[in-house]
RNA sequence: GGCUCGAUAGCUCAGUUGGUAGAGCAGAGGACUGAAAAUCCUCGUGUCAGUGGUUCGAUUCCACUUCGAGCCA
């Protein structure tokens, strides 16, 4: 028995995956699941330029605006409730396409990544941020990592405060090495036949769209957005994390001009998308898609491709 | 018109007591398994404004030219 295909759509922000995916949907009864960890929130509409319902022009989507600014998620969420979206997708007869720019979060589906279940222990974090804050701290932590993991430490930086966290907090819940645990998480088999297609553009016409955006998301009241995000919430553990949030939280602030904050979203932006682009570029499985191309040469070729 | 100061990487500038040069920012490449729009790593050759002169050798000294800033008429 084949196993059921499942379209994804990646590439750098603000280069058409959602018209895209809209589009491609329509032409071979899909729906689509984003892969986007920011437009997961409620509220936070304009400044992660999530898809309006006319956008999404009748296709169904899942997996946007449904977490709360103030509460945590993580792709293990994101893995859970995605391929409980694809069965959903699949038992109605239709395509599941999955649309979205966070690499993590599309690797986790592609190459059926499982995690184990642990809770987060806020406490532990606090403790361990805490102690990174000094240079002395975090070095007695790096060398606690070593001493845990030394495989997974040849790759992570010193100044890597994330990954050395992490290694301990692998640690703490599991009693296991994250290198281990990295082993465990792809002994199962992909379930679903992932055909991935990645957007891409002309550098310089890509930053120029970037440009446009932020422009744009400042003329449709991103500043606003957040100030009734921050009055409403009390706490965002990764929702401020947001591009184009945190700088206007600055501005907010009185610690930059509102000039200096448009530009330091754009700039920040583009080199987002740059990442994107080098996260993407590592799959060598991936069929790239010129976002300039007519829209609909880029459906045939996809079309062709699903065969 | 006269005088002074400046002209070096995409930008802001440092520097070479004469042996063809280096920081910050911008930018580029990369990594990435429970925060990922996060976090982290690596990367600096450019007619040293132009043309002559002095010199073994000039981006550096001298003259002129061009451009810019300021001051004086």
């Amino acid at each position: 028995m084949d196993k059921p295909k499942v379209v994804v759509i990646a590439g750098p922000t603000a280069s058409g995956k959602t018209a895209l995916g809209v589009e491609l949907a329509k032409r071979i009864n899909g729906e689509v699941i984003s892969a986007d960890s920011m437009q997961i929130y409620k509220e936070m509409n304009i400044g992660t330029a999530k898809p309006t319902l006319e956008e999404m022009d009748g296709i169904a989507h899942y997996l946007i605006d449904f977490v709360s600014p103030d509460e945590r998620y993580s792709v293990a969420d994101f893995k859970r409730d995605a391929e409980e979206k694809i069965n959903y997708i699949l038992s109605r007869g239709k395509i599941p396409i999955i649309v979205g720019g966070t690499g993590l979060y599309i690797d986790t589906l592609i190459y059926g990544i499982e995690y184990p279940d642990i809770e987060f222990d806020e406490e532990y974090r606090n403790t361990l941020l805490h102690k990174a804050e000094t240079e002395q701290g975090l070095k007695e932590l790096y060398n606690k990592a070593q001493e845990i993991d030394k495989q997974a430490m040849e790759k992570i930086s010193s100044n890597d405060k994330k990954r050395i966290t992490r290694i301990l907090e692998l640690y703490k819940a599991t009693g296991k090495t994250k290198t281990q645990l990295e082993i465990e998480s792809r002994k199962n088999d992909v379930k679903y036949d992932y055909k991935v297609f990645a957007i891409n553009m002309d550098r310089d016409k890509l930053y120029e769209r970037i440009n446009l955006r932020v422009d744009l998301m400042i003329k449709n009241g991103l500043v606003e957005e957040v100030r009734n995000i921050l009055k409403k919430y009390n706490k965002f553990p990764t929702a401020m994390q947001g591009l184009g949030y945190k700088e206007v939280v600055e501005f907010l602030d009185g610690k930059t001009s509102e000039e200096e904050m448009i530009d330091k979203v754009k700039q920040e932006t583009r080199r987002y998308a740059k990442r994107q682009l080098t996260w993407f570029r590592k799959n060598k499985n991936i069929k790239w898609i010129d976002g300039l191309a007519d829209r609909n040469t880029n459906i045939n070729f996809i079309m062709e491709e699903l065969g």
